[in-house]
DNA sequence: GAAAGTGTGTTGTATATACATATATATACG
DNA sequence: CGTATATATATGTATATACAACACACTTTC
């Protein structure tokens, strides 16, 4: 029964003339396909193990490394977690999926040739609130580093991170100059980001925020918290808070196999 | 002078003890941040045409596979632009890149095991305006489709999605039935979406979008403005309009290359 | 019983090869 | 001059092969 995905891929039924009249799909968009489909129908509920690439090969009669290319890409969506030496899993499932890359603000603002300071408005040694504890996945009341960093864009205010450090990763993080290198940079240097997490909502700010940004009290922000992993650790959580009219997240997309 | 790439990556120095004693990089991996080095130093500006992949076989000393993997990440990235039979090209700098993927708003709360339903506030012809004209890549004064729709999570207004559709390309839009299927659905099934692009802002509602959503003056919501193309040509521009406490954006990334 | 070694299965990467497909350019022909 | 047609170049995909890296179960050894 070789090379039977059960369903159709190649054609996309009554589509209007002069569109989707594409060819068949490669192999690899197949395989992606038929998972996917498995997947969406709940036949492979989260964590359900997925064949191993060796057994799609003599299931599905095409190449490894065409298995290889399918099971790959749809890890990078978010859709499967694979372990080497171990095999490969369907991940749980996200409400409103998104894939983000992580950028360093002071690069961003250098790509738009514009010049970039920051000003530490705090610097300091905490014990861990609940809350913190949860996100940093360390125990209440243990020790946490604290910094409130304001950012700007050509001596416009444009973003304020507010971040907690686990310390028992990145001990000397009080003591570096973040004037010089952003928290951002210091830590993928130390601790190479493996995996993150993003929220992005919108909000009103603080009245404190909305000093330290100079706007007012109605003006609607973006706020974006993001938690990164290293080694399967939470390193960090930061909170990072945008002012909605002097920010846009922009962002595109290709194939959206959804 | 094969297989020197100008700059060393293979170890990221002075790292802490316990984190980053990573081996060296992978050959792709290398490739990439060779071109990404290239790209942020403004070496290999916008539009530059990035040598071919036999060129880089040739320069790097590395097989074409591995190049070509290279090459295929970073347009997944959008970091590069590639055209079959012509070549590869740095893509222009976005402000923010984000790399989203696109979901119906009927499945995800779907996903959440509540009801939706959909209700059509408007649904006309119109012509063209040049804000309009400009998103949809039509002439002014061409005609276009006009929908706004409010969606609900267990009857509690969730999303008003204002919608612009070009008719050359999906000429029965207004007859349909989207109480029965939203027009993501809708406009997936007769133009395949290739690619599109978001813009996520953080806003005040109008008047009459507060009304629709039953909220307040200052409630901040998020905004966000989807264009989506097939085969080159813009089918559809959205304005989804959420409440900022009733939604948040969640996501997830893995190795931010940069 | 505990530690060290061994084997097997899994994913991760790298290469050589081949063919398909799209685009642009040069060439021949009318 | 305009239009086919061939050719070169570039990307896109598919396969076979090989080895490396890692995890886990099992066996041996002390």
């Amino acid at each position: 029964m070789s090379r039977d995905l059960g369903q159709d891929v190649s054609e996309s039924s009554t589509a209007a003339e002069g569109l989707g009249q594409n060819g068949p799909a490669p192999l690899y968009m197949q395989v992606k396909q038929m998972i996917l489909g498995q997947i969406r129908n709940g036949n492979w509920p989260p964590h359900h193990r997925v064949p191993s690439e060796s057994e799609l090969v003599k299931e599905l009669g095409f190449s490894r490394m065409t298995i290889n290319r399918a099971l790959r890409e749809l890890t990078v969506d978010g859709h499967l977690v694979r372990m080497q030496g171990v095999g490969t899993f369907v991940a749980e499932a996200k409400g409103h999926s998104a894939l983000f890359e992580v950028h360093n603000i002071a690069d961003e603002i250098a790509a738009r040739r514009h010049r970039h300071h920051a000003e530490i408005i705090k610097m300091e040694r905490g014990s861990a609130t609940t809350e913190q504890a949860i996100a940093l996945g360390i125990r209440e009341g243990a020790p946490v580093f604290h910094s409130v960093i304001v950012h700007y864009d050509n001596d416009e205010a444009i973003q304020i991170e507010d971040r907690y450090v686990n310390p028992e990763l990145v001990p000397d993080y009080l003591q570096q100059d973040f004037s010089r290198q952003t928290p951002f940079t210091y830590l993928s240097q130390i601790a190479p980001l493996t995996e993150g997490e993003h929220v992005v909502e919108a909000v009103l700010a603080a009245p404190w925020e909305q000093q330290l940004l100079h706007i007012s009290a109605t003006e609607p922000c973006l706020l974006i918290r993001r938690r990164t992993w290293s080694q399967r650790r939470v390193v960090t959580s930061a909170r990072l808070l945008y002012p909605g009219t002097r920010h846009r997240l922009e962002g595109h997309f290709k194939q959206g196999d959804s």
